[in-house]
DNA sequence: CCGACAGATAAGCATAGACTTATGTGATGC
DNA sequence: GCATCACATAAGTCTATGCTTATCTGTCGG
């Protein structure tokens, strides 16, 4: 169900290249600038992210520019909505759970 | 940084124990009725929750009870968070998109 | 048409991760 | 004390996955 998700996101290269997409959506090799990572890797990474339904693609000429798909985002909010019922009700209660966090 | 988080609940064995939990603490015995899992593979299934953050454990004499830790949950809330922004504003908007989803 | 570029795909390799069987550890009951 | 139970840990095996190099597809400028 959620395995295709939660495997995406498993990986820190792809939750960089997410979160790159985050602030704004960009072709491949705007995406590798900075990254120490192959094209096929990236090229690899993005079909991964894509079938996760994370991201999305927009052929532009010879370029694919690739952007945040809000579904993605969407299917983690319902799984972790299930468990809405652990979430701390108060919110020094959540305040308190973050401070624990931290450290 | 979350990837043990993800990594945690991409294993589809591990997101049934969790969803179990989430019903109601028990302990590794109680966990395996109805599973087709052996005793280690559990153990260890708990030991990669519990080290994500998503279970906590209470030792009860020879028994341990394990239950969901809210911690893990607010983590990822936290992570899906700091993408607001791509979520639907509307609640038609997400309407749309989740009856996308269901097809 | 052709050379260069953006990107995807193929195939091979090396490591990570989920399982197994065997054994260790600590609590319980007789 | 000792057998038993609940669980953890060790060590080995097999598959999944992330990388590499090499090659293919498709688009652009001339």
């Amino acid at each position: 169900m959620e395995s295709d998700i939660f495997k995406a996101l498993a990986d820190p290269t792809r939750r960089s290249v997410f979160e790159k997409l985050a602030v704004g959506g960009m072709n491949a090799s705007d995406l590798r600038r900075g990254m120490t990572i192959s094209q096929p890797a990236m090229s690899q990474h993005l079909a991964v992210l894509r079938s996760a339904g994370l991201v999305r693609e927009r052929r532009e000429g010879r370029f694919v520019n690739y952007e945040v798909d809000p579904a993605g985002l969407v299917r983690i909010g319902q799984w972790l909505a299930r468990y809405r019922a652990y979430w701390p009700r108060r919110i020094d209660d959540l305040k308190a759970l973050l401070k624990d966090m931290d450290q």
